[in-house]
DNA sequence: CTGTTAGCGCCTTCAA
DNA sequence: TTGAAGGCGCTAACAG
């Protein structure tokens, strides 16, 4: 018998037109039930959806995309995946992106602009249909290559005057101020804002430029403290202790981080000072252990899941818009979420 | 002139052809610069790699994808992104995919067996090299999806007797044993186990029947208690009151996880009531909280990292010993790994 | 070590 | 509303 001359064999897997044979139809219009169902005849979907469910056909991506030129994918950077911080961003872009049919291609930078960059790299290659970064510092290659992609790019955490981008965040500045106004209303007078003991976390340094515009309109002296200790919790425990000890103690501390202030409050708690009352203490991120020290830490929840799911948003209406043709001006591109001051017994 | 009857505009993108073109070799060898590089000539290599560079080129992973039917993705579900519990695994299975050029598709399946195989399902379109999922309870579905993908699947968080794939993780029954010994051997003789509110989490009834068989084996009375409050903190204070009073107070607390134990140790700060002096508490997980708690919490670390890491290793091994035919049989299947029991101030 | 040929599975385009 | 033809960009198989 004569064989074909060579013949690569398939992956093995059903085939859209295993499909279509068992359903009678052409590839085509099996082809049309996934991308507009409209577009068939009921009978004949009835048809299709039966032969679907005999054979456990499941749509090979990779053909679809190579054909349409068109990705599936979402690809999101995020500094770090472990620490809880951007987590819930990503719970939130995958809630958010499920429904429509996008999978999440997940990347962790490890706060490098290389590492981020070479990620973007990477999901260039899986034509993906808009890519979600978190921050605003990149490097100048990954800022072009997003160019020459032409895709959507939603920064998350990030909040500039003028955007590249389409961009969801908070302001830190206004965390600074409104954190420094609460204090102030409170009755506290002697402020003191406490920085990380690494430089390198921008937005700490934005919140204590809100603290210290906030603290010249209400004729304060503005004050500011970096501790020694490396530790986060030994640093926090190291500000308290040399900020309220001297001749003019300080009145209320607030700190760039919850760490930072998990560590004042533990150490009130082991000379067994009092909190609020001998100098009250605000942290920044609600992180899970806020709620969890005594006294409970007063603090700023950052939206965390309201960012990713902006972002995710944004991407499902700027694709539908492009996809159908219709002005993406009306999407909003500089999207300010509020964050939200968590009173609690520490301040 | 004769124009072709129709043509489709590509992407646009610079393809392997432009590639070649410039380096004036054929498409094959670009090709086979990038799988492997060994088998072409020095200077071409540097021809091509020139090529590259100028024009900027990023392969296209669906079309190398579908030509070789096999993809180079790896599939991962988790049944929460958010909380922190899973994240250090999806940070160790990205960190070490990365290295081999494996692109994570993650999922979260929200602790439902539903959604853990729609994802599956979803994955399944991308041809996954292949799929890691967490804990050991899955859908009848789910399972069938995995036999006929015939691809590597790797269970993390888990331990069974007889595992179905290559799974990754501790021993609950030897950490309610070992917790239970580690209290005994401290003197605790009342030791009480508590129970989560909830009853879906397995690994908290396994480490029970591993306190359980301990405190057997120690000629003691295994004592357990699941409280009645919704909110976790609340319940750990509940149980921490309700078993520390009464006539035979217990003079251990086992908690089936941090957040509980959390909860017995605040209602002590506020009682004012000495602990591990007055009863011992014990956790499990080591989640961020437990070393800024006081006193800080004595609680069991699981390898999160650890199993992602492995878990990534094995798809790693099994692949290549795939790709190469060489046997698989070497390739450890049940990767049971150790945790470790850190010892704090409040046992 | 390098090139040629054909096809992976789907979708765009055109035609009916 | 449905079908036929061909190509998306790459790589397996074969040939040299």
């Amino acid at each position: 018998m004569t064989q074909p001359a060579r013949k690569r064999r398939g992956s093995g897997r059903t085939t859209l037109h295993d499909v279509a044979e068992l359903a009678g139809v052409s590839a085509m219009t099996v082809s049309r039930y996934f991308n507009n169902k409209d577009g068939v005849g009921i009978d004949i979907q009835k048809r299709i959806s039966a032969a679907i469910e005999q054979t456990g056909y499941v749509r090979n991506v990779f053909a679809g995309s190579l054909a349409s030129a068109r990705g599936r994918s979402v690809g999101m950077v995020i500094p770090h995946i472990a620490g809880g911080v951007y987590a819930e961003t990503v719970q939130a872009v995958t809630d958010t992106l499920r429904p429509f049919g996008y999978q999440l291609l997940l990347a962790s930078s490890n706060y490098s602009t290389e590492e981020e960059e070479a990620a973007v790299r990477a999901f260039m290659g899986w034509a993906p249909a808009a890519i979600i970064l978190t921050g605003q510092k990149r490097s100048r290659k990954t800022t072009e290559l997003l160019a020459n992609a032409s895709i959507p790019v939603v920064e998350t955490w990030a909040h500039r005057a003028r955007p590249q981008h389409i961009q969801v965040g908070f302001s830190n500045p206004s965390v600074g101020r409104d954190c420094t106004r609460y204090l102030h209303e409170r009755g506290h007078r002697r402020i003191v804002f406490v920085h990380p003991q690494r430089t390198d976390d921008m937005g700490a340094n934005d919140r204590a430029s809100g603290y210290e515009a906030a603290m010249r309109e209400l004729d304060l002296t503005p004050m500011t403290f970096r501790p020694q200790a490396s530790v986060l919790l030994e640093a926090g425990a190291e500000a308290f202790r040399t900020l309220t000890g001297g001749r003019k103690p300080a009145d209320a501390l607030l700190f760039s981080n919850d760490n930072l202030a998990a560590g004042a409050l533990l150490h009130g708690l082991r000379e067994k000072i009092a909190i609020p009352q001998a100098c009250a203490v605000m942290g920044f991120g609600d992180l899970s252990i806020a709620d969890k020290l005594v006294p409970s830490l007063t603090t700023v929840r950052p939206p965390r899941y309201e960012m990713g799911k902006i972002a995710a948003m944004r991407v499902i209406e700027l694709l539908r818009a492009i996809e159908e043709d219709s002005p993406t001006s009306a999407i909003a591109r500089d999207n300010l979420l509020s964050y939200e001051i968590v009173e609690r017994e520490s301040a």
